[in-house]
DNA sequence: CCGTATCCATTCCGATACTG
DNA sequence: CAGTATCGGAATGGATACGG
């Protein structure tokens, strides 16, 4: 039986786990913005079957997370590049990058860094922040019913 | 046939999603970050079967994400409350909150919204920042193999 | 109310062989 | 290289009945 879809839940979190929340998603996603756009690239790094790498990438594409675009060199051959609102989830595996350098590692393992490219210097921490700035805990947000209407898809 | 296990990974994302990136967990974890403790809670949240709902707070114990307290009113049972480990995935529900209030909402479609409790305000959006402060595109980041060594998990 | 135990369907995933 | 096709094992998840 089939795992209830929270594609229409209210709540953005759950859609986005509909969409995105399974094994290997993100992990691909996370190789695209590496420069991975092969077929081979993704399963050299991944090292998972190729039936199931067909699968997920097309399910990437119907939801508009991968677009394909002809080879510039082999005109039968296709490369997969991230889209827009792809290329967006890159926050979502930054937090969980901290999350596992913080929780993760064991003391005096060998870590990586994510370093903007200009300085060489490691990214800011990610953090939930009020409107005017100031770092908020935990308990000091909530969610709030709005009447608000989303402006649509990106 | 299992998956191939990320757990040693040395990328930390492919690490936190092998302990958290499933179904169900981040769900359970979001309603507990609204105050759910008891099982019912969690279950009349997501209406999935007694028997998952178990396995899935075990494991979560285990992983040191949740932990169990004695009831306050009843011996007999238990509440679930996170730790400080679990409370710091709270950013990665924010950023896949605000990746599926971008792009998974049609329309018109009315949204929830989440605020900080002082002020009301919505919280601001995340970013990718450099050291310095500067917004980054995806382009601008790189891994970088660190000799840097984890100070071990919190 | 808080789970545990059992049964079953589905889906995921890996291995492998094969095609253009 | 870039997939497709088939097989089989395993984990997931739902329904339900049951126990403290």
């Amino acid at each position: 039986m089939r795992r209830k879809s929270f594609g229409n839940a209210r709540c953005p979190v759950a859609r986005s786990l509909d969409m995105i929340g399974d094994w290997w998603t993100l992990l691909l996603v996370r190789d695209a913005l590496r420069g991975a756009c092969r077929f081979s690239d993704f399963q050299e790094s991944l090292g998972l079957a190729p039936n199931i790498l067909t699968a997920r990438l097309r399910k990437m594409v119907e939801d508009g997370i991968l677009e394909t675009h002809p080879s510039p060199e082999r005109s039968d051959r296709c490369e997969y590049h991230l889209t827009a609102k792809g290329q967006r989830l890159q926050v979502v595996l930054v937090a969980l990058r901290q999350w596992g350098e913080d929780h993760l590692y064991q003391p005096g393992e060998a870590m990586t860094a994510m370093v903007d490219k200009i300085h060489g210097e490691p990214v800011r921490r990610l953090g939930v922040v009020s409107a005017n700035g100031q770092a908020l805990q935990p308990e000091e947000v909530e969610i709030r019913i709005e009447s608000k209407v989303a402006a649509g898809p990106g």
